[in-house]
RNA sequence: GCGGACGUAGUUCAAUGGCAGAACAUCAGCUUCCCAAGCUGAGAAUGCGGGUUCGAUUCCCGUCGUCCGCUCCA
């Protein structure tokens, strides 16, 4: 067995705190999702929180909307996601190695120097794997799309696929926003929501499922304008990950060539985190994409409804470019995880050491701010230290713990991100102060009970 | 989806074709407790379904899930 690695150590204390749980867990659950609970709730809070700030409220060139996970099939139909998430995939009878159809076809046309790849019959085809010539499987159709039927009858017609992107919500949108915001380009659109896809292989934890959340802008800017927008967009995202704490040693970028690009993007730079999969040390945190004209053409050659903005100052016309940075949002939540955890030997009563186990997250994504601790269960302390605990509440995300040995309920409240810790002893009940340790120092501060913010 | 490995308390690990054990964790009580202290007590498990059997957690089949590979991507 290999050692247990520090994103193993990550997700177990992800399961035994509560962070995370197996979705349908007492039915054995469900690969495709997990549910966030009692303190993963809050750090994903905490981190659409910190984002829409920074990206949406804290600027003045971006607004927010939240639109539908379902909409009509024909918004799917000219974002080119119907066909482009749906790959004709075949499997080798001899060695179950599965390739998608049209790969085959135009690798073997290349390597033969055949002009139509369309032209080349699979039973022609080695496999690439086994070398077992052309028996494959039927080419299947695999739709990354998920669907849903809407109305009493299951049919065609009802027929509806749940987004698997919140993007488009934005651009079919784009029209609206313009027109109640008078906003003008170069500006932006953001949304936050959730958003499916049929991926063929959920897992990593919450790296890749099926049901997952995003954080996109889609920012709108003249041609002219978008290769500057685009570096600004990758620095800023860059910063934004930073400023909340991540070390900077453990992202990188990453710049996809075209082959790997999505079939809307005219460039792409993507943002890694070390991760530390096994076998694969990067993973992908979010992308920033040069989206070009390609939506709001498409939208406006489908709809018949022109998205051409319109520029009195110049009397230019024209559709804008899209520069998209789109964040996965439980990909954060997982990044932010990894990089606040460490385990420290610390001291121990005993004159030997312990591990201690701490989530060194930054306060503003802490799911607990401070935790209230009498230094005993008893009858006087724990009134107060009720007290102390129901004011800061007022402001606070607060936790109130009075069980056991005080040593044990600090390395508790470590374990999880709690950046302070507030004890009430038997002092208190005479000069009104108590004590504030602090999670990354382990100092400790006597502070009058009114000076507590 | 296909191939391989694996499913025992919350966790880590035992054991068995015939009452499933421990440690840590959890909860309660005691101790004027400041960094996983001590003592006492409690709750808690064979993923689910079927078959073989007098009897299955153990053997067989299916299913669900996890991990590793083949594809997809925030």
């Amino acid at each position: 067995m290999a050692p247990t690695s520090r994103l193993d150590n990550v997700i177990s204390l992800c399961k035994r705190r509560g962070f995370v749980f197996p979705s349908g867990d007492i039915y054995g659950g469900t690969r495709s999702a997990w549910d966030y609970g009692p303190f993963g709730v809050e750090l994903k809070e905490n981190i659409k929180r910190q984002w829409w700030r920074s990206v949406v409220t804290g600027r003045d060139d971006i607004v927010g909307i939240d639109s539908s996970i379902i909409l009509p099939s024909q918004v799917w139909e000219a974002s080119g996601h119907l066909t482009a998430f749906a790959d004709p995939l075949v499997e080798c009878l001899k060695c179950h190695r599965r390739y998608r159809a049209d790969h085959l076809q135009e690798e073997f046309a290349e390597r033969k120097g055949l002009p139509d790849p369309d032209a080349v019959l699979l039973t022609e085809i080695p496999c690439p794997n086994c070398g077992t010539r052309g028996e494959y499987t039927e080419p299947r159709q695999f739709n990354g799309l998920l669907k849903t039927y809407l109305g009493v009858i299951e049919d065609e017609s009802g027929l509806h696929y749940l987004r698997p992107e919140t993007a488009q919500g934005i651009f079919v949108n784009f029209a609206n926003v313009v027109q109640v915001t008078r906003k003008k380009p170069p500006f932006g659109i953001g949304q936050v929501g959730k958003s499916f896809r049929n991926e063929i292989t959920p897992g990593n934890f919450i790296f890749r499922t099926r049901e997952f959340e995003q954080m996109e802008i889609e920012f709108f800017t003249p041609p002219a304008e978008a290769d500057e927008w685009f570096a600004h967009w990758v620095e800023a995202c860059w910063d934004w990950f930073v400023d909340l704490g991540i070390d900077p040693a453990n992202i990188r970028r990453y710049d996809v060539p075209e082959d790997d690009r999505a079939h809307y993007s005219a460039g792409t730079i993507d943002v890694e985190y070390r991760f530390g999969f096994p076998g694969k040390e990067w993973g992908e945190l979010m992308g920033i994409a040069n989206r070009t004209d390609y939506d709001l053409s498409s939208h406006t050659e489908a709809s018949g409804q022109s998205l051409t903005y319109f520029d009195q100052a110049s009397g230019e016309k024209y559709i804008p470019y899209v520069i998209e940075p789109s964040f996965g949002l439980t990909r954060a939540m997982m990044a932010f995880l990894v990089d606040a955890y460490r385990e420290e030997e610390v001291p121990n009563a005993k004159g030997g050491t312990d591990t201690r186990t701490v989530l060194k997250l930054d306060p503003r994504l802490a799911p607990i701010k401070v935790a209230v601790l009498p230094l005993s269960r008893n009858e006087r302390l724990s009134p107060l230290a009720r007290e102390v605990a129901a004011e800061l509440r007022g402001q606070w995300n607060v936790d109130f713990d009075d069980a056991g040995a005080i040593g044990r309920r600090y390395r508790r409240q470590d374990e999880v991100g709690t950046p302070f810790c507030v004890t009430v002893d038997f002092d208190s009940l005479d000069d009104r102060a108590v004590t504030v340790r602090d999670r990354d120092t382990m100092g400790q501060e006597r502070v009058p009970l009114e000076g507590l913010r």
